[in-house]
DNA sequence: ATAATGTTGACTGAATTAGTCGTGAACCCG
DNA sequence: CGGGTTCACGACTAATTCAGTCAACATTAT
């Protein structure tokens, strides 16, 4: 029941990215550093992110990385299952799946947590990831680590 | 995020066990037959749930294996900690951790999931799982594929 | 041009999952 | 006792997924 470091990593990437909006380009190196994501499986991480239209690159010197859309547009859930595929617990709990073919008797339990977990993700933005770390840093007077 | 066929094997079985409890030993190929488990990989699985207690198995003719203490005492997340080990959907949302050690940024919401994600499991039994499993049976008049 | 940067896909090593199999131990019955 | 039944345990294996590297290529700024 692992998220795996995918997703991990990409939902790390993306709150970077979110923390730098409107600034312009960030570099691939500059977020692997920050954030502790090995630089050249990032790569493969943006990679998804773009296809996705969650990010936006540009090539070349000053060139980088972006969101394609305000932080407070992206949910987790969203970015999550582009770069993870469906979350659900157990294949018989995928989306659009009659009653009648769940034969394994605790599909329905799934289902609730499932839903539930959806809904989390899904109300939470990326906007709310950056807000929550900047009020934990303000808190703690340990400054730096992972500001901008 | 899936659960492994393990956690799903496992809880098949206790179920078929469920079932019959209060009727004395059932046999592992039944249960494997029963709930569509291979038969050799549910040895692993009953190893499982004895040492952790939840099973009891008699060996020779007419032995077999039935729960441990009734299905109302018996819930989803002890069952599937013992086969899974802890259920927590990052390493950073494992029990015990203070909220400094959280770098990850994104624990918090973690953290509500899988709280609630354990409340559910926590509050589901065995003998809830056999009810819901016998309204269903009753609900579609096909029978028999997985009665008693 | 050329240097900085992103893009892509092939490749690899390690870990995990999902089993199988063989031997042995306990038990029941005659 | 002896033979058949059933569980017990650990060694072994095949397949898959994960995590990550690397090299060759494309694009852009100056």
């Amino acid at each position: 029941m692992k998220l795996s470091t995918k997703g991990d990593y990409g939902v790390r990437a993306m709150i970077a990215l979110a923390k730098r909006w409107g600034e312009g380009p960030v570099q691939r190196h500059d977020i692997a550093q920050r954030r502790q994501i090995p630089e050249s499986y990032l790569d493969h991480l943006l990679g998804q992110l773009r296809r996705a239209g969650f990010v936006r690159s540009t090539r070349g010197p000053g060139g980088g990385h972006e969101l394609a859309m305000p932080p407070e547009e992206i949910c987790l859930l969203h970015v999550l299952e582009a770069l993870e595929g469906s979350l659900a617990p157990m294949q018989c709990v995928e989306s659009g799946r009659s009653e009648e073919e769940s034969i394994c008797g605790q599909a329905w339990v799934w289902e609730s947590i499932y839903g539930h977990m959806r809904q989390t993700l899904g109300e939470t933005s990326l906007e709310d990831l950056v807000n929550h770390e900047l009020e934990h840093e303000q808190q703690t007077t340990r400054v730096g680590s992972y500001s901008i």
